[in-house]
DNA sequence: CGCCCGCTTGATCGTCATCAAGGGCGGTGG
DNA sequence: CCACCGCCCTTGATGACGATCAAGCGGGCG
């Protein structure tokens, strides 16, 4: 039908499923439905399992647990023409996140099995789900990094720079916050508060220049290097 | 050659080759080489390209990054029969650690040509591969959820109920700790002044009792509750 | 025997979370 | 058009957790 054909030209422009042939795709097509969501309506809980993954269409999701306590930590935001839950589906086990919609969203769910029969007639495909899942352990590890030896700050400026890394790189480069400072704060992994003191101190460093959520940073160079001083930073005093 | 053939008996004992075929298996052999390593010694440094994987004969290694100001953090301890490398190998990127034997090691290292042709050959390997690389991603995200909503204390707490869970469960569980109080600190992204004041309240909690690095877990229920909230949480829906 | 190393214990300090107000902005309704 | 309210963000004050600094301890080994 019309739907799964609209599917196939989306599944078409992912990178990952660039190189498959059309029966793969069709095949593929076959065994996706489209979900729709709106802002703040979860998808599913921690624990649940997952027989496929999503692609997102428009819209954006974010993948987090919470606490005994109430309090929420998000391990990932999720734009369009991106992907979550492979993983969980590889490995028989429980999803360790749960997924909620941060916007009115649209995604395309695609069953495993089109993904196993690709992977069965296409080692190519094999090996970008590969490369795919590696590069998802990378920024893992590289998140890991970050919590453990950067300082709050060092962790807003390596965000920082990893947006404007994204955008043309003629100073300044300027951008927009991808989500509320409430949900990058978490994905930072310290608080609202926290954040917008980093933000400040860095603006007055004059290094960046905060507009609600768009940024302007002003010297990549410098902001790379800031706080790694041999020297503890003289901070402005009070 | 011998050599040859004494790899070939290690690699079909692991759960990864368990289903190649036996000239699949030579072909993976011939792509490989033994690596002998003393304590201390560094296999590669952090930023090196990977064309090809580690698997731990015996011994142990290390896997961490260190930051500017010279403190490491370990990101994974690899015993025997385990492996290391492999998502690095399916992106082409420099590694984000660096890995150190913490022992005399003996490992066997293995090209990707090999890995790629039992790709190739053999899709249900792929599959497995995927499902190890998911693994790891799991465990990653574990990781990153103790660092981010779990105290020093429900971290080591954890650690142990870890290692409890592997032995058999009678209590008390009783084991030794897999590596040095200092590597396991690091490891659980704490000092080991901080690991050593953890296990010893747990000791004085009657929770666990210490003995150099053999720990006895004498009711692992009651350690697994161990310092959570008083109430329960009031989840606010919607 | 004495030294070195891994671990422990104690005292202090810094960073960041928490608690508590206050401001700005958009939406809604008068 | 303005008043009001809610939400998000900011700003300030305080406190807790864990890192750091500094000894002390025991045990293995040259």
């Amino acid at each position: 039908m019309g739907k799964q054909a609209d599917i196939s030209r989306l599944l078409i422009n992912l990178p990952l499923f660039q190189q498959l042939r059309d029966d793969e795709i069709s095949n593929l097509a076959a065994g996706t439905r489209e979900i729709g969501l709106s802002k703040g309506q979860i998808l599913f809980q921690k624990g649940a399992p997952l027989e496929g993954f999503y692609v997102v269409v428009y819209g954006q999701m974010k993948l987090a647990f919470s606490s005994l306590q109430g309090h929420e930590k998000v391990v990932s935001i999720v734009d369009p023409g991106h992907s979550f839950g492979e993983a969980v589906m590889f490995m028989e086990k429980p999803c360790p996140v749960f997924a909620q919609a941060l916007a009115d969203t649209r995604l395309v769910y695609i069953a495993k099995q089109g993904i196993f029969a690709a992977i069965d007639h296409d080692s190519a495909f094999a090996r970008r789900m590969l490369a795919g899942l590696s590069m998802r352990l990378h920024s893992l590890i590289q998140d890991v990094e970050g919590y453990s030896l950067h300082t709050s700050t060092q962790r807003v400026i390596g965000f920082l720079l990893q947006l404007a890394g994204a955008s043309t790189h003629h100073s300044p480069v300027e951008f927009e916050l991808p989500a509320s400072k409430h949900v990058i704060a978490s994905r930072l992994n310290l608080t609202p508060e926290t954040l917008s003191r980093a933000l400040h101190s860095l603006s007055e460093a004059g290094l960046i220049r905060v507009n609600g959520k768009r940024i302007s940073v002003l010297d990549t160079t410098r902001l790379s290097q800031f706080g790694s001083t041999p020297y503890p930073p003289c901070a402005k005093e009070n």
